[in-house]
DNA sequence: AACCATGATTTTAG
DNA sequence: CTAAAATCATGGTT
C-alpha cells in the first residue's frame, strides 16, 4: 500500500517533469498562443493537484470525463508516455524476479515439518493444500491488511495462551501426546483460516489495484508491465505479512512443543505419601516386587500418579535397591538392626513370621532380608547369610545414609507391624513362585527357604522360615 | 558448584 | 512386548 502511494506520488513527479518538457513541446509548435499556454497550464495544474483531491465518486467521474475528452489529452498523453518510456527502463531493471525468500522457505519447511502447513494426516484439507501450493509455487496470493493482520495475530496469540493455560492447569500430571496434537491441530486450523483470509485479502487488493491502474491507464501512461510490477510489489508487501503470520505460527508451535516437552520431561518428585505407599508395597512384597497390572493401577490411583509412573518407580526401585544393597552391605545390615530393634521395641507380640520366635525374631527376618541382598555380591548364600549374621554384632556403629536409613526403617516397621499384604488391598500380586527367579532376592531366598510359597500370603519375609543357620 | 536422590528415557537382552 | 541396566535431567541439599 505504501508502494501504491509512492507510485502515485511518483506519478506526480512525472507530471512535474513535464514542466521541462513542455517548452520543447511548445518549441515544436510554430506559434504558441497565450491562450494555448494558458490551457496547458490549467491542465498541468489539474494533473498536479489531482492526487490531492478527494475522490468523491461523482466528482471524480466528472473530472475524469473532462480530462479524457479534452482535446489536448492525446498530445499530452503521448508526451507523458515518451517520458515514461525513458524512466521506466531504470525502474524496471531494478527488480525483476527475485529468488524466493530463504527465510520464508525456512518457515514453510518448518510449518510443513510440524504438520501445520503440510498435508494433514488423515485427511488433507484444501486450505493446507492451498497453503502448500501457494508457498511452493512462489505465488503467495495471500494477505491481510496490516491492521487486520495484527488483529489476527493477536487472536492467534490469545488462542495460544489459552492453550498454554490449559496445559498448566492440567498440572502436567498426565500430559499426553493427544493433547499436544489437539493443540497443534488447533494452531493449524487457525493458521489455515488466517492464511485463507490472507490470501483472499491479497487477491482482492491486487485485483482492486489492477483495476484501478487499468482505469487510470486511460488518463496516464501505465504500461501493462507496470501493472505487473505493481502486482509484484503488492505481493511482496503481502508476503511480508505472510511471513509474519507464518513466523508467528512457527513460534506458537515451537513454544507449544517446548512446553510439551518440558512438561513431559520435567521430573517432579512424588509426594511423600505416594512414595510411602510405593515403598510400603515394595517392601512388603520384597520377595517379588513385581506388582500386577491391577496392583499397579491401584497404586497409581492411591498415589495420584500414572501406571507408567508406578512401573517406572518399581523398575528404578528394584534396580537401585539391588545396586545399593550390593554396594553397601553394612548399611543394609545396619538398617536391619535398627529396624529390627525398633520393631522389637514397638511390637512385642509379633509371632507373625511363621513361628520364628527365636531370640529376636524380627531381627532375624531383617538380617535375612538384607543378607539376601548381600548374596548378590557374595558367592554362597549360606556363607553370606552367616556373614550377615556375624556382622549383626556391630550394628551399633552408625553410618547410614540419612535418607535411606529413615526410609528403610520406616518401611521395615510397617512391614512388621501390620500384616503386610492386607495393607495394600492388592491381594493377588504375585504369581506363585518361580516368577521370583529374576529378582535378586528370589534366588537366595528360594535357596534359603524351602517353600517359595510365601508370596502373597505372609510372604513378605521370605527366608527365615526355617533357615538352617 | 558439587553432589546426591530420583523420576524418566533410552538402550540392551530375552 | 517386559524388565534390567545404563543414562539423562532435574530437584534439592550441602
Amino acid at each position: 500500500m505504501e508502494d501504491g502511494q509512492r507510485m502515485y506520488s511518483q506519478q506526480g513527479g512525472l507530471t512535474n517533469m513535464s514542466g521541462n518538457v513542455l517548452p520543447q513541446y511548445n518549441m515544436g509548435q510554430d506559434e504558441p498562443s497565450d491562450q494555448r499556454k494558458q490551457e496547458i497550464g490549467d491542465i498541468l495544474q489539474q494533473i498536479m493537484t489531482i492526487t490531492d483531491q478527494s475522490l468523491d465518486e461523482a466528482q471524480a467521474r466528472c473530472r475524469k470525463h473532462t480530462l479524457n475528452c479534452h482535446r489536448m489529452k492525446p498530445a499530452l498523453f503521448s508526451v507523458l508516455c515518451e517520458i515514461k518510456e525513458k524512466t521506466v527502463l531504470s525502474i524496471r531493471n531494478s527488480q525483476e524476479e527475485e529468488p524466493p525468500d530463504p527465510q520464508l522457505m525456512r518457515l514453510d519447511n518448518m510449518l510443513i515439518a510440524e504438520g501445520v502447513a503440510g498435508p494433514e494426516k488423515g485427511g488433507g484439507s484444501s486450505a493446507a493444500a492451498n497453503a502448500t501450493a501457494a508457498a511452493s509455487g512462489g505465488q503467495p496470493d495471500s494477505a491481510i491488511e496490516h491492521s487486520d493482520y495484527r488483529a489476527k495475530l493477536a487472536q492467534i496469540r490469545q488462542i495460544y495462551h489459552t492453550e498454554l493455560e490449559k496445559y498448566e492447569q492440567s498440572d502436567g500430571s498426565e500430559i499426553k501426546n493427544s493433547d499436544y496434537e489437539a493443540k497443534l491441530a488447533q494452531i493449524r486450523q487457525v493458521y489455515q483460516t488466517e492464511y485463507g483470509k490472507y490470501e483472499q485479502a491479497c487477491n482482492e487488493f491486487t485485483t482492486h489495484v489492477v483495476n484501478l491502474l487499468r482505469e487510470q491507464s486511460r488518463t496516464r501512461p501505465i504500461a501493462p508491465k507496470e501493472i505487473e510490477r505493481m502486482v509484484t510489489i503488492i505481493r511482496k508487501k503481502f508476503a511480508a505479512i505472510e511471513m509474519q503470520l507464518k513466523q508467528s505460527t512457527c513460534e506458537a508451535v515451537m513454544i507449544l512443543r517446548s512446553r510439551f516437552l518440558d512438561a513431559r520431561r520435567k521430573r517432579r518428585n512424588f509426594s511423600k505419601q505416594a512414595t510411602e505407599l510405593l515403598n510400603e508395597y515394595f517392601y512388603s512384597h520384597l520377595s517379588n516386587p513385581y506388582p500386577s497390572e491391577e496392583a499397579k493401577e491401584e497404586l497409581a490411583r492411591k498415589c495420584g500418579i500414572t501406571v507408567s509412573q508406578v512401573s517406572n518407580w518399581f523398575g528404578n526401585k528394584r534396580i537401585r535397591y539391588k545396586k545399593n544393597i550390593n554396594k553397601a552391605q553394612e548399611e543394609a545390615n545396619m538398617y536391619a538392626a535398627k529396624t529390627a530393634a525398633a520393631a522389637a521395641a514397638n511390637v512385642g507380640p509379633e509371632g507373625g513370621a511363621a513361628g520364628y520366635n527365636v531370640g529376636g525374631g524380627q531381627a532375624g527376618m531383617y538380617m535375612n532380608l538384607n543378607g539376601g541382598d548381600n548374596y548378590q555380591s557374595s558367592d554362597n548364600s549360606v556363607n553370606a547369610l552367616r556373614h550377615v549374621i556375624s556382622q549383626s554384632g556391630g550394628y551399633s556403629s552408625d553410618s547410614m545414609h540419612s535418607t535411606p536409613a529413615s526410609m528403610y526403617e520406616q518401611h521395615m516397621n510397617q512391614q512388621i507391624t501390620p500384616h503386610p499384604r492386607s495393607q495394600n488391598g492388592s491381594p493377588h500380586d504375585q504369581k506363585p513362585d518361580d516368577s521370583t527367579d529374576s529378582w535378586c532376592a528370589g534366588a537366595f531366598m528360594q535357596g534359603l527357604d524351602g517353600e517359595g510359597d510365601n508370596y502373597d500370603g505372609s510372604s513378605d519375609e521370605p527366608g527365615l522360615k526355617r533357615p538352617k543357620i
